[in-house]
DNA sequence: TTGAAAGCGCTAACAT
DNA sequence: ATGTTAGCGCTTTCAA
C-alpha cells in the first residue's frame, strides 16, 4: 500500500506538503504542487479514507435506520436523502429493521460508535423504544416518517398524518357522504383513521368502531379481503357509500372488492386512499387520495442533520409538520341518491 | 470521549487488557475481567470503531452500487444482501447511480479507498465503462444484475435475461402463437427481446424488427401508449395475437391497452411479462411472466464476496447465471381460432 | 495471564 | 511556503 510518506519521499518534501496539496489547500507553491501531484500520479496514491477519519474525527457518512426498503413510501425517502448527501460529500450507511426491534438495538449500537457523523431514522415501531437512547450518543440524530407520538426530545421531521386523514374524511364529507368504512394497517395506522373519523365528527357524526376492518398489512389482497367482509356485512337498507383507505395499496384492493361486488366506483362506492403512490393516479378509475410530502420530508430532515454537523452541535428538539394534501380525482363522488 | 486507556487506569490494567475483554478474547482472567466490565460499565466507553479499523485494516462494511432503489426490482436486491450483510456482522454503505456515469466513477473512487471491505456493483449501464477501473482496487469486487455483455474480468452473477426472453417467447411458440409483438424498453432489455425472437425463430418464424416498439422506461403508461401504437397498426386480416413485454410493469399497461381497445386478455391478446412482480399475481387476469431469481443472485453476490474477504483474496473472475423461470397464469391462452 | 512498545496513515498545531 | 512534532484510539507484536 502506497501511503502519503511514499508520496512524500518520491516528491522530496514532507507529508504535511503531500496533505496539503491532496486536501487542495491554497498554501503550496505550483512547483512543489505539480512535483507532488506528479509522485502520486507514479506511485498511484490514494488517501486513505479511515487514516483521516481518525484523525479528523469525522467519517462524512450519515446512518440511516428504515424499517424496509421493500415500502416504495420509504424506498423514496432513502433515495432523496442518498442524494441530498452525496451533493454534499456525504455517504448513506444503510440499516433496515425490518420489524425486528433486537436488530434495530444493534444498529444503533454499531452507528453510535463514531462510525457515521449523524444518525437519521425513520418509521417508528421498532424503534420506539430505544429512542431515549438515542439522545445519549453525542451524535446529531434526527427521526423521520414518525407516525405515533413522536418524541418531545428530538428533532422530529415528519408528516401530519392525521391530518392526511383528517382530509381524506373531509373530502368525504364534502362530497354529502354520511356513513364510512375505513380499512386500516393496524395500529400502524391509528392515527389516520382518527383523523377521517374526527371530520365526521365535526359534523356530528359519530363513526362507530365496527365500521373500522383492521387489516395486518398495506397490501392490495389485504384490503380486497377486508372490503369483501366489510361490503357483505352491509345492510341494504343503510348502505355504505365510502370507503377510507388507511393506504393507496390498500385502496387499490378495496376498488378491486368493490367491482367485485358488482358496485361501481364512484357510482355505488366512492374510495379515498393515502399516499399517493405511482399506481394511483393510472388506476381505474384513477384514486383520489392524499399525497404525502416524502421529498419535502426527507430534503428538511438531511437539512437538519447536516446543519447539526456543521454547527458542531446536536439540532434541538423541535417538530417539524409537513402538510398532506388532497388529490381529487375519479373515485369518488357524491352519493347516489 | 471515554478511551480504552481511561478504562485500563479506572481498572488498573493496561489497555490491551481492556482490549482482550472487549473482543472477547478467552486469555482474561475471570476477575480482571470483571474489574474491566465494571470500568466499561461505569464509564460508559464504547470502542471507536475508526480507530479499529485503522489498527485492522478493515473496516466491517461493503458498499453496494446501484442504478436506484425506486425500482422494486433492487430494492429487494438491496434487502437482501443487507441482511445477509448483517447476518455476517457487516454494514452497508449505499450507493445509487441514478442514470449518471460521472456519479458513478465518483462512489467508485471513494469508496475503494479503503473505506469499504468489499464492492458490490449492480446494474450496467452507467457503469459499463468503468469496469476496467474495478478489478485495480485491491478489494473485492463482485457484479450483479448485469444484464448486458458480463465482462469476463471479475466474478459477476446474474441472471440469465436471453433465457428469461426466451422462455416467455418459448411459452407463446407451445401455445400456438404464429406472430408475436414486443414492447421494450430499449436499449437495455434487448437481450431479452433477442431471446424471445430465438424462441420464435427455433421454429422458422423470423419475428421482424417492426414488430417492435421501443419505450424508453419500464412503466405501465409507456406500455399503454406503446400496445396502443401497435394494436393500431394492426392489419384486421393477421392480427398480433401474442404481446411480449420485457418487464411486468409494461405488461400492466399492454394489458390495459388491449383491453381499452375491445379486445381481451387472453382471448384475444395473450400477455407475458419478466420479473414477477407482486402484482403481477394479482392482475387482472393474473399475468403470466418469467419470474427473476433476484434474491438468489443477492445471495450468491454476497457469498461471493465475504468469502473473498475471509480467504483474503478478490474472488477470481467467474460467471454465474441463474435460470428464470416461467410462471403460466391467466393472461395467455392458445390464439383465437 | 498481563504489560510495554510500536505502529496503522493521516491531520493539526507550531516552528522555521 | 515548508518542515517538525504530536497525536487520533486502537491492535499487535514481543517481553515479562
Amino acid at each position: 500500500m502506497v501511503t502519503m510518506l511514499d508520496v512524500a519521499r518520491r516528491a522530496g518534501v514532507t507529508k504535511q506538503t503531500v496533505s496539503n496539496v491532496v486536501r487542495g489547500r491554497a498554501i503550496v507553491s505550483a512547483e512543489t504542487k505539480a512535483k507532488v501531484e506528479a509522485a502520486i500520479a507514479e506511485l498511484g496514491y490514494t488517501p486513505n479514507l479511515v487514516a483521516r477519519s481518525l484523525a479528523t474525527g469525522t467519517t462524512m457518512t450519515i446512518g440511516f435506520i428504515v424499517p424496509t426498503i421493500a415500502n416504495p413510501f420509504y424506498s423514496e425517502v432513502v433515495e432523496v436523502v442518498e442524494t441530498l448527501l452525496e451533493e454534499h460529500g456525504y455517504h448513506l450507511l444503510l440499516a433496515t429493521t425490518r420489524g425486528d426491534g433486537e436488530r434495530a438495538r444493534r444498529h444503533l449500537a454499531t452507528l453510535s460508535n463514531r462510525s457515521v457523523d449523524a444518525l437519521l431514522v425513520a418509521g417508528d415501531f421498532d424503534l420506539s423504544e430505544h429512542v431515549p437512547l438515542l439522545g445519549e450518543y453525542g451524535l446529531p440524530v434526527a427521526l423521520c416518517a414518525w407516525e405515533i407520538d413522536p418524541p418531545d426530545t428530538l428533532p422530529v421531521v415528519t408528516i401530519d398524518y392525521e391530518k392526511a386523514g383528517y382530509l381524506a374524511g373531509r373530502h368525504l364529507r364534502e362530497l354529502g357522504h354520511q356513513r364510512l368504512v375505513s380499512i386500516a394497517e393496524l395500529p400502524a395506522h391509528r392515527v389516520r383513521v382518527g383523523g377521517a373519523h374526527r371530520a365526521f365528527a365535526e359534523d356530528g357524526i359519530v363513526v362507530t368502531d365496527d365500521s373500522v376492518f383492521a387489516i395486518p398489512d398495506s397490501t392490495p389482497e389485504s384490503g380486497y379481503e377486508a372490503a369483501l367482509l366489510a361490503l357483505s356485512a352491509d345492510r341494504t337498507a343503510d348502505r355504505t357509500t365510502a370507503v377510507f383507505a388507511s393506504t393507496d395499496a390498500i385502496a387499490l384492493g378495496v376498488m378491486e372488492a368493490v367491482r367485485h361486488n358488482g358496485l361501481r366506483v364512484p357510482e355505488d362506492v366512492s374510495v379515498v386512499g393515502i399516499d399517493d403512490i405511482p399506481q394511483a393516479a393510472h388506476a381505474h378509475p384513477p384514486l383520489t387520495t392524499v399525497a404525502l410530502p416524502k421529498r419535502r420530508m426527507a430534503q428538511e430532515a438531511t437539512g437538519l442533520l447536516l446543519r447539526g454537523i456543521a454547527e458542531n452541535q446536536p439540532p434541538s428538539p423541535s417538530l417539524t409538520l409537513l402538510s398532506p394534501e388532497v388529490l381529487v380525482r375519479a373515485s369518488s363522488a357524491p352519493p347516489a341518491g
